[in-house]
DNA sequence: TTTTGTTGATTGACGAGTCAATAAAACTCA
DNA sequence: TGAGTTTTATTGACTCGTCAATCAACAAAA
């Protein structure tokens, strides 16, 4: 049976499963049996790719975060103007693709990894530094100098909205989200122009 | 040895241990031993206590809900208008007493908890219930139908702050949290005002 | 002697990680 | 080309540790 160049194929579906299995039963308390099984394959196989389950947990945050990434860099480069490329990464932070309930849910419970495993906030911490500076490159022109406090509640919301729709029980809305999001820039940018 | 009336007692040290272990070390996964051990009994008490780990978990978050319903209450109760009521419960939640290095860490770990947790998530919902009516409260008068859409942003930029303030490492900054989210509300306020 | 407090020792389950064994593809080189 | 060798894929069975929960026994107050 064993076809060759399998490694990337099982990994890709070992992370994948990981982050189902997070979202699902909404905690880090997931076997490795579980995901490996979830990934149709043995425990053994699973560790033989990984060769621990802390690397399965880091691998799949990576994944998350690397589309989320993607997204938003995606979403930048077709926006026009300051206010345009703010509202961008809104619209990205919440689009389908991350916005779904299990990557909610895993989002949450990565949180809680990078209280604990310091590679999971280095992480962590490298995603939010660039989410930073890209929300305050572009409230400079807009705010001036209280774009670090503006991006800081942007940021803060944002996670904020991540974290009541991953208890919620309900599937995302992220219309609304983005709705909300967006009513507090311009709130916060009214503010400045007037 | 055996004084009489040890029970209240037994059970707020082990409410108080559990947390602290769970602040501390920033996961859910401390074990009975750990809590028992930091507050100063045998594993066997504690299950004699509270019958199981998960009513330890249980009773410390209604213990930390019920600190921050406290604090909202008193807060509320001397406060004046509308306004200062909502400053009141903005500055309540950042108050010292909760806003705690192990307090916030609990309660990044109590949500995850109210994934898995049907009675976790019910006492959530509750306090969730409570904050929000209050906020609607006293932002009707403000700022009119859109009390609702208003509540929930400060809500989720509440939770956020205090999500990242659980990932900073840093201690909590009880003040600056204060001025963001006030700076939220300033913003919405003027923009109806005017 | 009943009630309340307390613990050390034990049980039983569960789960991460390892290992030895099996299988088939892909190379090697005569 | 094909016998032999290496590399990659795969798993069932096992080890070892940990931990929640229980129990039997002891101590002192009522």
């Amino acid at each position: 049976m064993p076809k060759l160049g399998m490694e990337p194929i099982r990994k890709a579906a070992l992370v994948n499963a990981t982050i189902v299995e997070v979202g699902r039963t909404g905690s880090l308390d997931v076997t490795v049996s579980q995901i490996a099984k979830r990934a149709g394959m043995s425990t053994a196989l699973a560790h033989h790719y990984f060769g621990g389950k802390e690397a399965m947990f880091l691998a799949a945050m990576r994944h998350v975060l690397s589309i989320y990434g993607a997204e938003v860099r995606g979403a930048l480069a077709v926006a026009e103007g300051a206010e345009g490329r703010l509202q961008a990464i809104v619209r990205a932070s919440f689009s389908p693709a991350n916005f779904r309930r299990e990557v909610v849910g895993a989002w949450l419970n990565f949180y809680v990894l990078a209280q604990t495993v310091p590679a999971a906030r280095r992480l962590l911490a490298v995603y939010q530094g660039r989410l930073r500076s890209n929300l305050i490159a572009c409230l400079r022109p807009l705010v001036g100098p209280r774009a670090g406090d503006v991006a800081k509640g942007l940021g803060a919301l944002i996670d904020g909205v991540y974290l009541r729709e991953a208890l919620s029980g309900r599937a995302p809305d992220g219309q609304s989200s983005i709705a909300l999001v967006l009513e507090y820039l311009a709130a916060e940018l009214e503010r400045t122009g007037k």
